[in-house]
DNA sequence: CACCCGTGGAT
DNA sequence: TATCCAAGGGT
């Protein structure tokens, strides 16, 4: 690299006058990344004076606190994750307590914040460091902390730069788009080219000094400066640097991810009533869809429902059907129809997996979304016995 | 490599 | 209201 800064404007934008941008995007060369000592420096400076210094996890920078919220912030908002990172942090306050934990409990913390494979994989991960790193988190290089469940490079790389401020890059979200922008990198950034590109661009930038906060900045820039739509380039330390801006094109980076029409999947949720008027509940399987959560039973079809009544629960009685309504995820949507079901007398024991939960007095257990939302619309309904 | 996994904020 | 997608990782 050479030692200036270097203008990446200029070839691309001449280019993109003449021909299709079809054309330009499969044959322009990438553009030369800017001088990195100059990067760092007005990034730094800039982080300086606009950068996030208040979030909670950046108070007490434990390893152990810097991967909670990591392993939080995955594929979440900053706003979201405040109050179930401080709730955490109350219930676990080190990795030790964390490792005594039972599963519930630490889905139970989790409810609401989705993805919880995350949960799931936190808890193994503080048991592998409690029983297998002496309680202390390998952060001597990303592989050794890529081998705990739920830590890939990333966020290895933010754990290290976060809690110890030694060299390691990071490539979330927010860099890709800050990158992407500046250098004016096409194709969608999960392309494995793409992303070997953006994360040779983070190589290059990353600092051997100030580490955390230049990770920091480079989330803080796409987080409030460089957001993926209306960004406030006129208050960006590389507005005359980058190539989107400069081609009027900031939206058009980073490319989205091609579409495709999502399926729709049915189930059947059964709400099993005793005579007390508590909800049979079953908890789900590890793996899969609101895997290790407590919800209600669910069949493929009217069939099976049936069937598993007529073997399970015989004395049970069905009391209708409540209006069947969806539930929206990012990649198949669940059509949901609640089938309430009345068990005539009352039932203390059941087998292992399978509980009785009262809904006006709520365990502290893990509930999938729609199942919570159920149960809350029963504890203060009138409607039934 | 394609697909899976959740919820809520923003527009 | 519909759509996109956020501090990604696992399989």
């Amino acid at each position: 690299m050479s030692g200036t800064a270097i203008s990446a404007v200029s070839a691309p934008s001449c280019i993109l006058f003449q021909g299709e941008s079809r054309f330009v995007n499969t044959c322009v060369k990438a553009p030369q990344p800017l001088d990195a000592e100059y990067f760092r420096t007005r990034l730094l400076s800039w982080f300086d004076q606009y950068g996030r210094t208040h979030l909670p996890w950046q108070q007490d920078r434990t390893p152990y606190r810097v991967w909670v919220s990591e392993i939080m912030l995955q594929q979440t908002q900053v706003a979201t994750v405040i109050g179930y990172f401080e709730r955490f942090m109350q219930r676990f306050p080190d990795v030790t307590a964390l490792a005594a934990a039972e599963q519930d409990e630490v889905l139970h913390l989790w409810t609401g914040l989705g993805y919880y494979a995350r949960a799931r994989n936190l808890h193994r991960a503080a048991m592998c460091v409690v029983n297998e790193h002496g309680g202390e988190f390998p952060v001597e290089s990303v592989e050794a902390l890529s081998a705990l469940p739920g830590i890939g490079r990333s966020t290895a790389g933010a754990i290290i730069a976060q809690a110890t401020g030694a060299r390691a890059p990071i490539l979330d979200g927010n860099v890709k788009r800050v990158l992407t922008r500046l250098h004016g990198v096409t194709g969608w950034p999960g392309r494995p080219e793409v992303e070997r590109r953006l994360w040779q661009l983070a190589e290059h930038y990353t600092p051997q000094w100030r580490c955390a906060d230049f990770t920091q900045a480079m989330m803080d820039m796409g987080a409030t400066l460089c957001t993926r739509r209306r960004p406030s380039c006129l208050l960006c330390p590389f507005e005359k640097d980058c190539v989107a801006h400069a081609r009027g094109e900031e939206h058009q980076f980073p490319e989205s991810k091609p579409k495709k029409d999502i399926p729709v999947r049915q189930t059947l949720m059964l709400m099993l009533r005793d005579a007390d008027g508590r909800v049979l509940l079953e908890q789900r399987p590890s793996s899969g869809l609101w895997g290790g959560l407590w919800g209600l039973p669910q069949f493929d079809s009217q069939e099976a429902l049936q069937a598993w009544l007529e073997s399970e629960m015989p004395d049970s009685m069905v009391q209708g059907k409540w209006p069947g309504f969806t539930h929206a995820f990012t990649h198949f949507r669940l059509e949901i129809t609640p089938v309430q079901v009345h068990l005539p007398r009352q039932v203390s024991t059941c087998a292992t997996g399978w509980r009785w939960y009262d809904p006006d007095q709520p365990d502290s257990i893990g509930l999938a979304a729609p199942v919570k939302v159920l149960l809350e619309s029963l504890s203060s309904s009138t409607l039934l016995q």
